[in-house]
This record gives structure tokens, sequence and C-alpha cells, in this order.
DNA sequence: TTGTATGCGTTATCAT
DNA sequence: ATGATAACGCATACAA
């Protein structure tokens, strides 16, 4: 782990001067000659550009970060899958935070973009507060956002239609004759809970059902709490025949309900979830499930930020993905018995 | 996105010079009122240290990489979920190389260790070459190896022990009664689907159970081509009454077509898979499954890493994750009934 | 074409 | 206690 040669070191040995060997590392204009000799001597002694040195000099690091706010949720993870090879690319490192859902955490990363380790942020807060909003004012390099912000902020900003989402589900299971269709949501004060509650009750005032507070239960976002809200909304209308439930775990916990009550799925009741993870597809019944594009909004954030990062000043820019709803065996299967491998999608 | 101040600015502001403001942001001893007038000039110009600068002159990043083989596979994100909070608590960036299972990416990064980007790396190459050895030899930052490497190369190694593992599972199935014992396998040129294999041969050895060719099928890590593997032997070895999955993937394509095929789970046949991955807890019925420790070997990795960045020179130390079984419906489940939501591990 | 010298923003040494 | 200055490794303006 001997200290490592520099351009002085190759200087030295090729017998010409550091200027001499940054020129014909960086391939300007030299005379063969000399160009040989530097080559032979970088070649022998293993050299290597740092790139410290490099992004002092240059004031750019080739290092964008991406915060998200939880390593474990497969929706973080699906945009991370495509945000890693666009940059890498671009000849771009990815740095990696995880923000545990804490806005300090987060505004602390805002922050240390002061620190200038790298060109830019892809961030996924959870949800957006004065803090944030004032740091991303003050930010001292390129951010984009995945997820909702004010209108009005300035900053590349990235979202997902979860309203229209919610909808297609809806419509989904409307279409299949259900009409005493269920929500189960997770805590109404998240952003997405929250968004989620108003489109359900939007989407069954178009299609002119009625609003019944009975059929709307609350949990949280995980298979158990789900469970259990399942079991409660089972209890209270035992003639739910569907139930649009608010992400795939949540959809699992009543899979898991139902199976236990001995309702049959999708017969008694069909089941649909949202976010469309691996789990989606790895459950029996295969869960119908509403993608919100957690990897395509990935892709755009990336571009988005890249495109400012060798672009230079624009006006900021809001991309919206559409949901996609990807059919399976939970809403439209045969009860008990296939073995399917398509599946049907059908965009918004 | 105005240049940042820098301690030039500050000590300009303040009326001292940039030793004294280097020395109050150190912490280092300085008069009362020197302190008291940078931290105001700080303040008021909303100063933050220059990390590549600090770089430079401490030749330390405060940057580890993590270089995985596929950003997509649950392992590797079982792992990065540990590795982040342990280097994140130490004061350490984590960034992330996804190598696409490709040989030359990986030699690639630990080349471009020599850029000093980082201040050590973490790896978990697929499978390790003579090209894979010598960089590492000529390493110019602290490696850690996930994975097996042959004995006596020196460098800091976490493996898992699949060997144990399978037996785990085998002993497992045969406890359960099963004497027809299938092997539902990845390619035998894989490091892993060669080790399994070896480890299946010999723990049916060692239950006194003859190894019997027509009971093993090769096919291939994923979920369909597992499927179709177990439909091949199935065809062939009608009465084979349990199936040892090399992934839990495969575990998945194979309950697909037992269901397909009218068999009950486990009544007729008992499924185990291996990863111990969050499908095998999603699926229906859910999945015994052998866990390899992922999260412990990232976890044993960054540990081993800091503490060689923190310590300095020592011996290279090899750490081996045991695996666990993970005893789930697929094998001890009633069939087609219960709503568990318990599981039953039993350590190696 | 090549070399000298300067600066990127810090930290640290050495006088004062 | 403080200030002037060198050094980290590289890129480049300018002079030769």
């Amino acid at each position: 782990m001997a200290d490592g040669p520099t351009i002085n070191t190759i200087a030295e040995r090729a017998g010409v001067s550091i200027a001499s060997v940054s020129r014909v590392l960086n391939g300007l204009p030299t005379r063969q000659e000399t160009v040989r000799k530097v080559m032979a001597a970088a070649d022998e002694l293993g050299y290597v550009r740092n790139a410290v040195a490099r992004s002092l000099k240059s004031r750019r690091t080739h290092q964008v970060a991406f915060a998200m706010a939880d390593v474990g949720n497969p929706a973080y993870l699906a945009m991370l899958r495509e945000i890693q090879p666009v940059l890498k690319a671009a000849g771009y490192r990815l740095v990696l935070h995880s923000t545990d859902a804490v806005a300090a955490d987060e505004i602390d990363v805002l922050h240390s973009l002061g620190e200038r380790y790298v060109d830019g942020l892809i961030m996924s807060p959870l949800r957006v507060t004065e803090a944030h909003l004032e740091m991303l004012a003050a930010a001292r390099a390129p951010v984009v956002i995945i997820g909702s912000v004010p209108e009005g902020t300035r900053v590349d900003n990235v979202r997902a239609d979860s309203r229209t989402g919610v909808r297609l589900a809806v419509d989904h299971l409307y279409s299949l004759g259900r009409r005493r269709i269920g929500l189960v949501n997770g805590p109404l004060d998240t952003v997405p809970g929250a968004a989620r509650g108003a489109a359900y009750r939007e989407a069954l005032g178009d299609l002119g059902l009625p609003y019944d507070e009975g059929l709307v239960q609350i949990g949280d976002f995980y298979r158990a709490e789900g469970g259990r809200a399942v079991a409660e909304l089972l209890a209270r209308v035992p003639d739910v025949d569907a139930l649009m439930c608010a992400n795939d775990l949540i959809a699992l916990g009543a899979l898991d309900v139902l199976r236990a009550a001995g309702r049959r799925v999708p017969d008694d009741v069909a089941v649909a979830g949202m976010d469309d993870t691996d789990l989606a597809a790895a459950s029996w019944p295969s869960l119908t499930s509403v993608s919100l594009g957690s990897a395509e909004r990935g892709k755009a954030a990336a571009e988005l930020l890249l495109d400012r990062l060798q672009g230079g000043e624009r006006e900021p820019r809001l991309v919206t993905v559409p949901p996609r709803l990807v059919v399976r065996a939970s809403t439209v299967g045969e009860s008990a018995a296939g073995f399917r491998t398509d599946e049907k999608e059908s965009g918004s």
C-alpha cells in the first residue's frame, strides 16, 4: 500500500516537466517522442490519476448522490436500479444515502451539498417540509426531487400519479362487477395515504357509487397491519366484494386474512395492490397491482439531472410518470388453479 | 448557484488569517475573540467545508465503495441494507458500483482504487479469477471480499457456508420422513451451482440415502427456468416427495408447477428454497428456505473494512457466516389452510 | 513543443 | 495566539 506515483514521479522518470506529463495524459498535442517516454514511464509505474486532485482543480467530482428514504423499500430500489446504469453510462459514480425517512437527515444531505463531494443530487423525500424548501432554494448543486413539491418550487421534479393509479384499480374492480369496493389504507397523515384516500373517494363518485365510510379501513403500510385492518373491515362489512389496498404489503396481508376466513380470491373478494413490487408476482394468487412507475421515475430523474449537469442553466422541469395497472390472478384469476406466467397490462 | 465561500472569504470578513480560520473551524486552541469573529463570519456566509480540498490534504475521502454484481438481486440488497448504516455511523459515505456480474467491470473497480476516490472497498464478485487475484494483490486501498477466495489469498474475506446450508435443508426434509428428495439446481459452472450440487450429494450420503442422478435436475436460477426444470423432474420421477431448490426463485417456480400438476405442498411434495429472500415469506404457501446470512455477511464485511481503515495493518481475517434454516409452510404447513404469521428458525 | 509558475481549498509547520 | 507559507496532485496560462 505504498504511496502511488504522481505526475511528478512520472516527470522525473521520463525526464520531462509535469506540464508535459499532464498534457500527454490528457491527450493534448505533444511531440511523439515525449508521448512515448511519458506513456512508458506511466505504464512502468502503474500510474492512475488522482480523482481528488482532479476534482479540486476542475470543480467537478463526477459523483452524483441519490438520497432515498429507505434502503429496504422495493420502490426506492426500483429507482436505484434505473438510476445506477444511467449515471454509470454518463461517467458518474453513485453515492448512496439512506435517510431512514427522517426529515432532519434529508435536510442534512441537502446541506452537505455545500461540501461539494458530488455534482448533483437526486432525492426522494417522504414529505416536503418548509425546511426542505428553504434548503432547496439555497442548494449549492443541482437537485432533482422525486415526489411532489408545492406549485412554483424552482426545482426539477419527477412525480407519480397515484390519483390516476387508484382510479385505474377502482375502475378495474368496478368493470368486473364489484360494487362493494373497500379501501385499506395507510395513515392519512402521510402523503401517499392522504392522496390515495382522496383518490378512492373521487373514483367512487365518478362511478356513481356512494362513499361509505364503513368500507374504509386505516392501518399501516405493512403486511401484518394490513391484515389486521382487513380483518376488522371484514367483520364490519361481511359483504365486501373487492379490496383496494394502498400498497402491495397491505394486499398480501389481505390475502392472508381472506384465506384464513375461507373467502376465495378473487371469486368472493377481489384484491388489488399498489406499487407492483416483486412480491406481487410472487404471491399466490398473484396480485393485481398498480405500478406507479418507480423504475421510470428513477430513470427520468437521472436524465433530468444529467441534462442539467451537462447543459447548464434552464427552467426547472416537471415530469409526471403515468401509472399502469398490472392485472393478475387476484382480480381475474381462476380461484385455485392454473399455472400462469403471462400477465396483462393496461396503460392509463 | 454562486461560488460558495472559502476560508479566504471568511478570513477577509473576519479580519484574520486563513490559518486562524482553519484553527477555529477545527477546534484548535484560539483566543475567544477570534473564535467569535470567525464563527460569526462563517455563519453569515453560510460556509461549508470543501470535502474535496480536505481529502486532497488529508489523503482520506471518508468514502467506501461497495461493488455488487447486480443491483436487482435481493441477496446483494440485503448486504447493502446492513453495510449502509454501519458505514454511515462511522462517518463514511457509500459509493455504489454495479458490475453486472462482468469480471472486467470488477477488475475495473479494483483498478480504479488507484484514483483514490474511496478509502476502501467491499466487493462481492460472482467468481474470482486469476485477474482478480492479481489486482487484489496490487490494490491501492483496503479491500474486503464477500465470497470465497482461494486459500492463502491475503485479503479480508467473508463467506457463506452453502454446504452446511444445503445439509440443513436436506436433513430437515429427511426428518419429515421424506426419502425421495430431488435437487433442482442452477448451472454447474457457477460457484453456487457447483457447491450446492456437491453438498446435496454429500448430505444424502451422510443420511444413508442413495445418490440418484434421476433426482437431480439442472435449470437456471430463475422462476420460469426453475419451473421448467421441476416439470421435467416430475415427469421423470413421479414419486418424488421433496424438492431441494438451489434458490428461492427456483422454489417459486416449483410451487407454480406443483400447483398446476395438482400436487399438494407440502403433503405430496415438500419444497425448500435457498437465500431466504422476501419472496419466501410472501409466497403461498410460504417457503421454507435456508438463509445464507446475506445481511450478516454485509455487516461483517463493513466492520472488517472499518477496522482496517481505523486500525491500520494487521493479518487478513476470514469470517464465515453460518446458515440458518427458516421453516415455513412449504415443508410443514397444513396444505391449504391456516393464517400463520409466526415462523420457526433453527440455527446450524 | 516545452517548462515555469500559479491556483484549486485545506491543513499544518514554522516563525513571530 | 497568530500570520505567512508550503504542500496535497493536478491543470493551465503564459513565457520561452
